[in-house]
DNA sequence: ACCATCCAAATGTCCTACATTTGGAGGTCG
DNA sequence: CGACCTCCAAATGTAGGACATTTGGATGGT
């Protein structure tokens, strides 16, 4: 519903939040190329200028990536994963690994508590995908891992640091340049399964310390250890 | 060079650029007003188009606020602390107080491992300051609370974190309403000592005993004072 | 000293025009 | 028939002007 401005707050501000709620919705995929400037301008009643405004400002809020001679693509839906990411790239990657390291931590240990039988089998489900992908080509068995642990730190209950983790995640691995072949590793393989295990069992302190020592292994990969 | 990103940059999109720098370099510091639109355009030699795009964009991202018919004013100097912001007051305030409690209490830990003479010295000022505060008004004490335990943090080395902590608690003290009673508790006072104590001591675990217990004692305090 | 009025200044919105870049349509040549 | 080149329509980028709207202060009268 594309509504005509009434309060005080400037138009461009109305528009911008139009989009911002289209791309939230869904209505707007990300990856997909919205409607061209002189299309939303008789569509939404407004001129060229404040539209231009609007999208240039959801531009440089990260969520859109106009292209001159092309259009203007969907490029992200959650403002806080683009500041957080560039945030986290100027940092120092020790850093955002301990933060990252400390929310999975608490998300592993929340999810022994909180985590329902749908989402024990949920996990068991992405585990069993993973340990598939581990023969696969290493893009997908990294995108299988860091399905299976965002799907734990989610079943922990609390929204706002599974957000945190989940947008600091990528990030990370894509800073350092890991994903080298923890996946050959059988105590990495066991800890995954035994952290279901502790997360169905609803023992926090077993989860706990499951994701300590996978954070633990998977540092000590990363740093040398190139035998 | 696989990488060719010399793809146009935007015109105004530098322009937003050095406004950006200019508000992070204290250029125009929070709470001023910038020059008006029309004297940019002739500094910067682009037209006021270009000028009020990148105006635009900084106002989404709330570092600025235009006010018709007076100016445009700085309103803060992070973008990460005004999406953190929002994304924090949509958020149950029981999983912000966590997150908040559980990067405090890192902080607390890698302060004892990581603070130096200097960073003690300037703990145990702001630690007096806090006590002086307790007998002033409300806010002076709650501000004096903050930057102590803010200084904590960031004596942990831990830029990220410390910047988390620090955008996250500001949004909670003010949802919560707290500061009710929590100075005239000995046990709380007693604990904040305590705290510096074991910073000096360089012990990991007795700091982050104490800022475990002192979340806790909050805790308590805020939600039903009455047991 | 107080108050209503007016005015300059600043932002908000719209318009036209042209430049620049891109992707594809269409034709040409091997 | 396929690969390649040329050209054009489309989309965003930039510029400049015009007028509306709102605000805060100056102005002038009571």
């Amino acid at each position: 519903m594309l509504s005509s401005p009434q309060r005080a707050v400037p138009l461009a501000t109305q528009v911008a939040g139009q989009f911002k709620q289209l791309i939230a919705a869904g209505d707007w995929p990300v990856g997909s190329r919205i409607p061209p400037e002189h299309r939303l301008t008789e569509q939404l009643g407004v001129s060229r200028n404040t539209v231009r405004e609007a999208l240039s400002a959801l531009v440089h809020l990260g969520l859109l990536e106009a292209r001159p001679g092309d259009g203007t693509y969907v490029r992200a839906d959650s403002e806080l994963q683009v500041s957080l990411g560039r945030r986290v790239a100027e940092a120092d990657p020790d850093d955002a690994f301990e933060v990252r390291a400390l929310l999975e931590h608490r998300g592993s240990r929340r999810a022994a508590l909180h985590a329902t039988a749908e989402d024990v089998a949920h996990l068991r489900e992405l585990l069993d995908r993973r340990d598939a992908a581990r023969t696969g080509d290493l893009a997908g068995f990294v995108e299988a891992d860091f399905a299976f642990h965002r799907a734990v730190v989610i079943a922990g209950g609390n929204p706002l640091l599974a957000e945190l983790y989940q947008h600091l995640s990528p990030v990370i691995t894509q800073t350092i340049s890991d994903s080298a072949a923890l996946d050959h590793d059988s105590t990495v393989h066991d800890l995954h399964h035994h952290l279901v295990d502790a997360i169905e069992a609803g023992d926090p302190d077993a989860a706990e310390a499951c994701s300590v020592a996978l954070v633990a292994e998977g540092r000590d990969i990363l740093r040398g250890s190139a035998s």
